[in-house]
DNA sequence: CTCTGGTTCGGGTACGTACCCGTAAATATA
DNA sequence: TATATTTACGGGTACGTACCCGAACCAGAG
């Protein structure tokens, strides 16, 4: 800490160079108008000073306005899941906004592909200079990140991944991992042979997240070489009595259900049901910190949630390309998202 | 987002004033000089207007540093839990150097309360801004806090509390409900009557930290009337062989325990002994994500480890002050930190 | 030779705030 | 009334960087 070092400015570079500040300013900013030897002089000197620019004075003398761009789903009845992650990106903002940065938010229908592009095209015509994005549907995110890429735009995926894009960074969970813990707390106080159920509520039931996370959830039964049964199903009408009805004959199909997975923030919905159905003998884990399921976890009908920032997920993303485009630090560009649990007893004390 | 409002500064308050800059500078910094109406009216104007000064040209034309001191216990062998903290505290200054801000780190030994005074007096001599301190000694602490206090000097708590001190703000556990959340995992799979022990390695018994912990963990068992029996050792001795010595007795004494909490970061010590004496049938659950206790975790002889974000603490012990200092924020002044659980499955994502 | 156009560069002002220095007016002191 | 002291305020410069505006210079065309 506090080890003191003297700073050096563009003053100091001009006067080594022998040239005018203005000289040393443009070939900070590379823009054209200097010859190539003054040029390397100068690039000489910056290295050997190890020049930081001051950003203070620097975003204190620019008055250009740097605009972000914000592509999330919206937050709609089916889940406010995505309230966090916005939340995140809001408190980002107005700690940057005092440096001259600003974000403008888009939203998507998660239902709808269509909407993505829609919002996608309005973002490219818009001039941005950097986006933040969660690249819920694959395809059409590829198309719309390449053009943002030729656009040399700088963009940063949060809540899901996809790989080998040119993404500044990826912010979110390690999803394959986050089953296998699913699992791991599921199975924690299953004594002989288990029989479990995993349920995916969701219109759009290839999503990769939960492929994902169902793979690693298997892939903990079969590390440990756990006998018995997991049973498997999708329900795709996210109303109650949907649920419900599923549930029922999926109970009924299945005598002996010790315990519950549900692969995201719907749980509730199965908490809500073994509560009506007064079945408070199975185990129940499933995502995300909602109040609905808070409630179900204080009254002891949830056990466990697991859960991965959300709104550290907003935060860190708007932060990335902020660090990028005002300071110029690089990047991890993979940024996996802890592995949070959560129980009745510590969820008072949760950071989202 | 992008709540398009224009920012007004100093220039415009002296306009609407019909003063000069100086002047409004004198009222905001609250320097002597300005008569009792002018005051007001530029006190007035600056309300209206909501001003919100410029923090990058204030920093930027201030040329004075600011020095916050640091007072925490020293990495030692016994443990290296300070090492986090620090780490955040790091990462905070570097953040802020570029304000003008440092931070000078003072060491003391938890062994020795009078390490404690002595740094503590270096720290009222060395004229600092700020301090972020742990207030490992109870008595010493508040002794130094109340010097802060008349030299007006704001100071931070991280890691425990002194409740009802001047206390800037508090930042760490919940140390009662942490301990409430060690008995519901510690219980989670045990079945019938339970027989559990609590070890509390340390030379100072007295700790404020572990009696508050240790009443958590009891409350539990209180809460939801489980029967069995809760054994309790103290070991002092803080070496290998003193607490194997310690484990062997009590655990001949006490026949049938299923599982073990232990109130500190420790608990390696006492893995490495079930390790050694091969009791693999014992549930154990310990404090801190050090990495001899994630070794443990890994091979499966600690179950869960709880945690409580000691970077975190670090970072934002640090932050609180520069937002005070610099900012003149508001803070909160009891901020608890999440009681995060770790697992085998989740430690490799974990943020400390 | 002059004229044009491009290249390379420096002077100077601005960003919003902090603070030194000087001065006019008000008040106290002789 | 003359002088000293205090009070209340304004002018102006500095912080480090961005960028506009023009100047100097050079090459080639006429």
């Amino acid at each position: 800490m506090s080890n003191e070092t003297t700073f050096y400015g563009v003053k100091e570079i001009a006067r080594r160079a022998n040239v005018s500040i203005a000289t040393v300013d443009r070939v900070i900013h590379n823009r054209s108008g200097v010859s190539e030897k003054t040029k390397k002089k100068i690039n000489d000197i910056i290295k050997e000073l190890d020049y930081q620019p001051n950003i203070l004075a620097s975003r204190l003398a620019s008055r250009k306005i740097i605009s972000l761009a914000v592509l999330i789903p919206k937050v709609s009845e089916e889940t406010d899941f995505w309230e966090s992650p916005l939340k995140g990106i809001s408190r980002a903002e107005t700690e940057i906004k005092k440096y001259g940065v600003q974000a403008i938010p888009f939203f998507f229908d998660l239902n709808d592909r269509n909407s993505f592009n829609a919002k996608a095209d309005l973002i490219l015509e818009g001039n941005f200079h950097g986006v933040l994005l969660a690249p819920s549907f694959v395809e059409e995110a590829k198309q719309f990140t390449e053009a943002c890429y030729s656009r040399k735009i700088p963009f940063t995926f949060i809540d899901s991944d996809l790989p080998d894009q040119h993404n500044l960074c990826y912010i979110g969970p390690h999803l394959y991992q986050s089953g296998y813990v699913g699992a791991k707390l599921l199975t924690y106080r299953l004594k002989e042979r288990h029989k479990v159920l995993v349920i995916n509520i969701s219109r759009a039931t290839d999503n990769y997240n939960y492929v994902q996370i169902e793979e690693g959830f298997r892939s903990y039964f079969k590390d440990h070489k756990l006998p018995g049964d997991i049973i498997r199903v999708d329900i795709q009408d996210t109303d109650n009595l949907s649920v419900s009805r599923e549930l029922t004959k999926v109970l009924n199909d299945h005598e002996g259900i010790q315990a519950i997975f549900v692969t995201n923030s719907r749980v509730f919905a199965v908490a809500k049901f073994l509560e009506k159905s007064k079945r408070d003998d199975i185990s129940l884990i499933g995502y995300d910190f909602l109040k609905e399921n808070i409630n179900y976890l204080e009254n002891g009908l949830i056990d466990f949630l697991i859960c991965h920032k959300p709104e550290e997920q907003g935060y860190r993303g708007l932060m990335s390309l902020y660090e990028t485009l005002v300071l110029g630090t690089r990047i991890e560009k993979v940024q996996f998202m802890p592995i949070d649990i959560i129980t009745k007893e510590n969820q008072a004390f949760y950071m989202n």
